[in-house]
DNA sequence: TATATGTAGGTCAAAGAAAGTCAAAGTCAA
DNA sequence: TTGACTTTGACTTTCTTTGACCTACATATA
């Protein structure tokens, strides 16, 4: 078995309990018996964000790489709501998904309210017979920008 | 845990009742048994101005070190924004704001692609004459729910 | 008043600690 | 035997810690 695949199978296994782990590079190459850098191959390779993994890290004393597992299920949810959406939606039925949302963790308190504010009645102020439509395409279409990718 | 995030902490649990704190360089430096200059490291690396903090010294007997916290420039900045905006805003005007945001760190990338999704120009299917002015709308409402209290 | 002394905080650069980059060399399957 | 994927290591960049030396203020003293 590769190097490389022995150390992403450990990296998975890390993430058993939570979504999100650090890791100290040189600890891991250490462990592995390998070089530091192997450990960025690993990673750009196998926990690319088209793989569902976020990355970030900090140099210098009491550095560390992060890396977080991008829900997918939430993702997929939303994908499924938007298609589960027709041509208009009322604001009271928006509710009901944010609430939904709310309680299911895929949006945040903060994005809930833009969605809402975006979508409430008193700001478009259109003609009733089209409010429905205007207030579906913009809720579809900010909600397809809340799936990540 | 790093020295300095470890004083990060400290410093900033003394913002839990008040704004302003004051602190002695040396007797912290003590208390986490480091050199009095790795607090010097913390403040100019931590309490920048654009982290809201604005920091104030006074050296010899009795000196000290001041720390006030500005109460969240961010939200100063988007309530200015906010008043700035009139009654229409073009598509572009909203570009120019979005990447303004973006380069203040005032808004997350995340809420940035909202607030363009909810008033970009092929989502607000609606009269050319209304465009702007239900764009603004929606908008500065949205802008409204990023002001934090 | 002028000077001395002690008490704080400020500065800056060197050393240390991690992580990142990139290209050369190696492996292996089609 | 070629092309994609891996391994390796020299070199770079970023962030943190440490310490020697500097500056400012307060107060005691000649």
């Amino acid at each position: 078995m590769r190097m490389s695949d022995m150390i992403e199978e450990f990296i998975k296994e890390l993430f058993e309990d939570d979504d999100y782990i650090e890791i100290q590079r040189n600890d891991l190459a250490e462990h592995f018996n390998c070089v530091p850098s192997q450990i960025n191959y690993v990673i750009s390779t196998r926990f690319k964000p088209s793989q569902g993994y976020y990355v970030e890290s900090k140099r210098g004393g009491g550095g560390h790489i992060s890396i977080r597992k991008i829900n997918t299920t939430k993702s997929n949810y939303l994908m499924h709501t938007i298609s589960s959406i027709g041509d208009r939606i009322t604001s009271q039925e928006v509710d009901i998904f944010l609430s939904n949302f709310l309680s299911y963790g895929v949006v945040t308190e903060k994005e809930a309210k833009l969605l809402k504010v975006a979508t409430s009645d008193n700001i478009l102020t259109v003609q009733q017979n089209i409010k429905d439509e205007l207030r579906a395409r913009i809720f579809k279409n900010m909600l397809i920008n809340l799936v990540e990718d």
